[in-house]
This record gives C-alpha cells, sequence and structure tokens, in this order.
DNA sequence: TTTGATGCAAAGGATTTGCATGAAT
DNA sequence: ATTCATGCAAATCCTTTGCATCAAA
C-alpha cells in the first residue's frame, strides 16, 4: 500500500493543478532540496543552488520553499537558532522528533511510540486532543562528549 | 527545604552584586511580569506596563526581560509564531512543558515523569546526554472542542 | 558627580512583497 | 499573447543598539 511516491512527479501535478508553471531556477532548488538530506536553512540551500547556477537569488528560494511546503513535500522547522530549517516531509505516518548537539549541532531524528503514547495520554488527562507536537531534546552527542574529556 | 524566594529581593540582590541601578520602570516592568503569571509577549507587557506609566518605551520591556531572563526568574519561549514568550521561571526541579490549543491560543503547562525518563532514554541510545528539552503539543482543548459541534 | 537607565530612532537579521522584466504555456 | 516566475530592492516584523539625556548611587 505504500507506493513510494516520486517528489519530482508530487510537485509537477500540484503545479499542474494550481496553474504554476515549470522553471529551471524551482527544478534547480527542488532536486538541491531532494538531495540534500538535511535540515537546512534557505541560505544554505541558496549556496548549494548557486553552486549550480549562481544567479539565483534568495528570494526565489524562499519562494520555492514555501510551495514546496505547502505540496506538502518540505517541513519548516524552528530549533533553538532564529532560522527556519527545511526538511523532507516524511509523511504524517513518519513523523520523528530531533535530538540536536549543542555542540557541533548535529541533528538526529528519532521517534519513540511510547514517548507519543504518553504525550495523547497527557493531553487527553487534560481535556485535549492532539493534532501535533513538537520535541526537541538538547544534548551533547557522544562524539563532542569524548573530545570533551580529552 | 524549598524556601520560597521573593523574586523581588532576588533581582534586588542580582542588581545589586552586579552593579545595577534599580529605576521605576524596571519595578513597573517586573511587579507586571510576577503578576500577570502567563505567557506574555514584550508587547503584551507592554500594553499592561503603559496602564501604570504610558511613557515606558518597548526598549525598556526588552532590556528589563533580558535582566529578568539574567537573573534567572524569567524564561523566554518560543511556541509556533514568531514571537517570544516570557513565563515564571519554576527552577529546574519543576520544569515543565506545553499543551498550546491551536483555537484559542489557551496554554496549559504539565509534566509528566514518565516522558522525561524515557526521553533521557531514547537520547543515551544515540550517545547524547540531554540537557534540556522542549516539547510542545498543539491541540483543541476541551471547550474548543465543544463549542465546536455546537 | 559618576555611572547606569531611559527613550528615541536607527540598525539588524530573517523573511516577504511590489514591481518591471523575463520565461513558460 | 497571457500569465506566472524572477531578481532586485524596498518593506515587514521582531529585536537590539547608539547616543544624548535623565536619574540613582
Amino acid at each position: 500500500m505504500t507506493s513510494t511516491i516520486d517528489p519530482h512527479s508530487l510537485l509537477r501535478d500540484y503545479m499542474a493543478q494550481h496553474g504554476l508553471k515549470a522553471s529551471r531556477q524551482r527544478e534547480i532548488i527542488a532536486d538541491v532540496f531532494f538531495t540534500a538530506q538535511g535540515h537546512l536553512t534557505v541560505d544554505e540551500l541558496l549556496q548549494r543552488v548557486r553552486k549550480v547556477d549562481a544567479r539565483v537569488s534568495q528570494a526565489t528560494v524562499y519562494r520555492a520553499m514555501r510551495l514546496l511546503t505547502d505540496c506538502g513535500l518540505a517541513e519548516p522547522r524552528n530549533f533553538s537558532d532564529g532560522q527556519t530549517r527545511y526538511e523532507l516531509a516524511h509523511g504524517h505516518e513518519d513523523h520523528h522528533d530531533h535530538l540536536i548537539c549543542t555542540r557541533c549541532g548535529q541533528i538526529v531524528e528519532f521517534v519513540d511510540d511510547r514517548i507519543e503514547a504518553l504525550q495523547s495520554k497527557v493531553a487527553q488527562s487534560h481535556g485535549f486532543s492532539v493534532t501535533h507536537h513538537k520535541m526537541e531534546l538538547y544534548g551533547i552527542c557522544a562524539t563532542c562528549a569524548k573530545s570533551d574529556g580529552a
């Protein structure tokens, strides 16, 4: 049942249905984003995009990321620095949270069903029904912990 | 062992130790903040402060909230709107997370030791040692759920 | 008096937007 | 030909800062 849909075609369909036009810069940005597999800021994306075409503007990246967000392919995240980072949307089934090293910035994704279950339970006990949540654990990763004591 | 320290005197001591001076506006802002018991933005605080003295500037509120944060009395929070909200710091022992109604904006604080325990466990399994975390559950509160179906 | 606090307005950083121009349909 | 997308710069929003002035100490 879980047919892996090509993000590119999903994007193409979305644009068709909304009367949007394709463009070279849009393709580059989408390509870079789909390939990058990270949690990139607009400026980080822009840097990579400009390696392909130096004339792409920042505004276009912002606009493209909004488009990718609107069609459900990208998800904006706000961690503890003022910048929005985008990650590939994995779909609701594949929700996950983040573990962030405050020393090196490394970001690890994780899911824990036991935590998710408890979250619903806690919310229920306050009369809430949860639609979504945000959980970030900040700490020191193994690598940094090692180089620390050295 | 848990002697409840008056925030005002804590603030006074902090200022003394750091060679800072008292001021009328600082007192008003601290008063408003300690009384307000909420998760207020700078502008919300400013509004309330100006009911006491209309001439207080926004910059002063920003500066005062930084001071209160520095001396451990206030805690800045960033939820899913671009504005920083300040809440009374409860101290590390009394850490808590948030339940936020996406309809009416109501914010409920909660703690769940089972979740906290699992968080450490998950982090450990990835080699991380957690220093702090952020968890927000978004959903619909009981009141909004009722007025919904009506 | 000396030093820190204030108010104002200017400056910052991140993101958005208006507009003339360029490209896709 | 239309209509949307782009690039640029100006505009926003939130927050911080420089500076002359005011008020604690």
